[in-house]
DNA sequence: GACTAAATTTCGGTA
DNA sequence: TACCGAAGTTTAGTC
């Protein structure tokens, strides 16, 4: 046995069937698949086809083994099986092999891992600045207003110098509206604060989270991202 | 060009930067990857570890060109550039190779799909079923009863034929108690359901999911999915 | 370390 | 088809 120093990637094309026991149990009947193993010993099941979830998969850290198949499983026609187990879970993915078709492995060294931008920090800044979008006088007071049960996206004020609470989600949901509510529960309990008012801020706001928050006085404000990012520079909007 | 019958998925081993752009922008340097291309134009970019997800990927429906590079890209060492495109999003994921260190296609075929057992569904199923776990006395009424904002989960009774509402979770969360909250909310509304009380349970209660839960009155259960189950199936508890 | 909220979420069910 | 909630969610950030 030669100790591996450098880590590798296999790709297994194989025809096997699949059972899961961990969480849940599930179960691949025998078809073709790929099976890729990854250094720190991690494998996926991937079909040709559906999204980038893989069939079955094992997440690290676990250890891959190969045993010879037993009577009964020869007797099926499994040539070897491998067992991916997690020490600490206790979960088990068996993959019986029935004929390997490819195998292969690569050394693909240590990934120097990705670079994200925009996402909803970035709404949350954009509003902030140009917080007039929610009305004329309107002023941002500030951004991650702590509170006990949490901070508030952007605290503002109206032209007439009341509160406003405003709660940015990119997809507004139920539970976006029930977050602001909770904000706007303990922010009107403190006299320094009091009244405060309620603005849902989001890219797309459900017809149900819209009910809510009606029905909650909260009001609900769909943002143009594109737009917003024009104001700040103009020339993005042309490409 | 000939055209293709066949549905396979691609491997390419590759040296590549990858540059995306849609609901978010994200880079990743050039680096040694894993190159997954699946029958239906979907793209995935794995990299030797993390976990199932992919450092980048294009969801079905798309479509892959490959393109020699420009003058800038080939100063720069690449020699294919690949673009995958959604029509409909218009999201776009460009690789640009720099090497190809292995390319391999094969058939899959169509995958049988997999068979799940044992989820949140069967918790609800073995509660509902054993729901004297309650307390004494407690039957069940009806499952998925259906409310205005959503269905309860278990509909039940107690000893004194009070109404009992059900949220059950694999795992008890704020978001579960704040759910069960809007229902018992509505359901006390109605004269022929009030009063209704609540009942929390789940294999496992956060803290906090615990003290908000209190805090509204609702009763919180942490259920034994072993137990339940061995309720159905006494030999099933042996192994 | 525990917990909360977001995700290019994906996936399945139902109205 | 749209919407809603779960997921073997995973992941990132904060307390």
């Amino acid at each position: 046995m030669v100790s591996r120093t450098v880590a590798q990637v296999r790709v297994v094309i194989a025809k096997c069937s699949v059972d899961y026991a961990g969480r849940l149990t599930a179960h691949l009947p025998l078809a073709a698949r790929l099976l890729m193993i990854k250094a720190d010993g991690s494998v996926l099941v991937h079909s040709d086809g559906g999204s980038y979830k893989p069939l079955n998969w094992m997440s690290p850290p676990c250890t891959l083994q190969v045993l010879d198949p037993d009577e009964d499983q020869c007797a099926a026609g499994f040539t070897e099986i491998w067992t991916v187990t997690q020490a600490k879970t206790g979960d088990r993915l068996v993959i019986s092999i029935a004929e390997v078709i490819s195998d292969s492995s690569h050394d693909l060294g240590v990934d120097p891992g990705l670079v994200k931008d925009g996402v909803e920090a970035h709404l949350q800044e954009l509003l902030a600045e140009h917080i007039e979008t929610l009305g004329d006088g309107y002023s941002t007071v500030r951004r991650e207003f702590m509170t006990a049960v949490g901070p508030v996206d952007i605290l503002a004020k109206d032209s007439e110098g009341v509160s406003v609470a405003v709660e940015i989600k990119r997809r507004g949901g139920i539970d976006g509206v029930e977050q602001l509510t909770r904000y706007l529960e303990l922010m009107n309990r403190d006299p320094l604060l009091a009244p405060v008012n309620g603005v849902f801020a989001a890219q797309e706001i459900k017809p149900q989270a819209r009910a809510l928050a009606q029905d909650r006085g909260i009001r609900c404000v769909v943002l143009d991202y594109d737009a917003l990012r024009g104001m700040d520079d103009p020339a993005s909007r042309l490409f």
